[in-house]
DNA sequence: AGATCTCTGGACAGGTATGTCCAGAGCGGA
DNA sequence: TCCGCTCTGGACATACCTGTCCAGAGATCT
């Protein structure tokens, strides 16, 4: 289904590669969570046997660890590097942050809750994400605090700010682009405390949809 | 397992009831997710086999549809109950409202979860969570607006109070309860603009710490 | 050309789920 | 007492998943 049809001239009698095989699982995971990762499955979207997914992986379990592996690179990554971009205030600093959320190439929120889901039935995965979390949270803290808050204010907004980013991923409210851009100004004062310039939002506004245009 | 060994005497050949099932179910659908709400898995916790099942249920599919209309009932009516309790300030509202949250009688979160979960791969419970979501959020806006907020801040406000709270779930931190308290006051603080009075702080803790002894 | 190495297809085994069928166990009423 | 009604156990069919095995297809190297 996903297959190209011109497969770039793959060596001997291959026809899918072990990127392939990651490639649709980690599709497979962020759209239907891990219970639907199935070798079947992937095997059916790339269109060939399972014998080939034994060829490049041990067991299904040696799958999900890659896929696991790659969320920890990516999502967790991505987030903390965006709470160090350069900032002239706390209102840009939050506003870099935000961006990443709202970049289609920044954080996944449904990878995400994929695998916060599969968190939940498996202890060695939940010690994994707890990592993150504690990692992202601190990062937060370190820009308020970067931008003058005290330590245990600082503390308090990052995870006023974390916690309810999770959440509203977490309710996938489905709303537009302008929906949300019409309530940036207030999340910012809520979040900082501090009122925000009108070129500041204007500015977050022009990035947001710049990447919803692409 | 959770069978109880002296059974009420139940006419008949009657060893379970619809309820045992419903209640095993409900128990399952909380602790591992939908996928494990298994016919099979039930009947060997109620120590029946599966035709006991199908004397009260259509089917799989008909047993769901029950513990989604009891989530919708309980979970959703305790939630907005506790935006209406009687409250002096925004402070004391904010505080009641953060009651349900620590009652373990109240709001049963891992349910929430467990029930969005499910929506992610169920189109008809993704409309049951939305229309839950939307009454909760409103009246959470509801609650600042009677004291006081103008309705643009009131609803903004309540978007960060309710989606913090279900980020703060979402991400199944395990905070000791003493942890969590430490931070009222500036969580007070931070969703209402207003500083508490140390009573108020002080009225919350009590409270809360009375549910954990119990 | 022939050997070799990499990868794939298809058959098979084993496990577990749902749903159907029917005989029969055990009270309660005529 | 015996009939009937409610509920249960166990067999069976069907489906779908993972993992193993092995023959063999197809490029590449010698």
């Amino acid at each position: 289904m996903t297959a190209d049809p011109t497969e770039d001239c793959l060596p001997g009698n291959t026809k899918v590669t072990r990127e392939d095989w990651l490639r649709v699982a980690m599709e497979l995971l962020v759209e239907d969570g891990v219970s639907e990762v199935k070798i079947l499955t992937i095997g059916d979207r790339l269109g060939v046997s399972r014998s080939s997914f034994y060829w490049y992986f041990k067991s299904r379990k040696d799958l999900l660890a890659q896929l696991l592996a790659e969320w920890e690179r990516t999502n967790t990554g991505i987030l903390i590097a965006h709470t160090r971009l350069p900032a002239e205030d706390i209102i840009d600093a939050v506003n870099g942050f935000f961006l990443c959320v709202v970049d289609p190439a920044g954080f996944n929120h449904r990878l995400d809750f994929a695998v916060r889901e599969w968190a939940r039935r498996d202890p060695q995965v939940r010690a994994v994400i707890d990592r993150s979390d504690t990692a992202r949270t601190r990062a937060l803290a370190q820009m308020f605090a970067r931008h003058g808050y005290p330590p245990e204010e600082a503390d308090i907004r990052a995870r006023v700010l974390y916690y309810q980013q999770i959440g509203y991923y977490a309710l996938e409210l489905n709303e537009t682009l302008e929906e949300r851009l019409a309530r940036v100004p207030a999340y910012l004062q809520a979040f900082t405390g501090v009122c925000p310039r009108p070129e500041q939002v204007t500015w977050f506004r022009d990035r947001a949809r710049a990447f919803a245009a692409v």
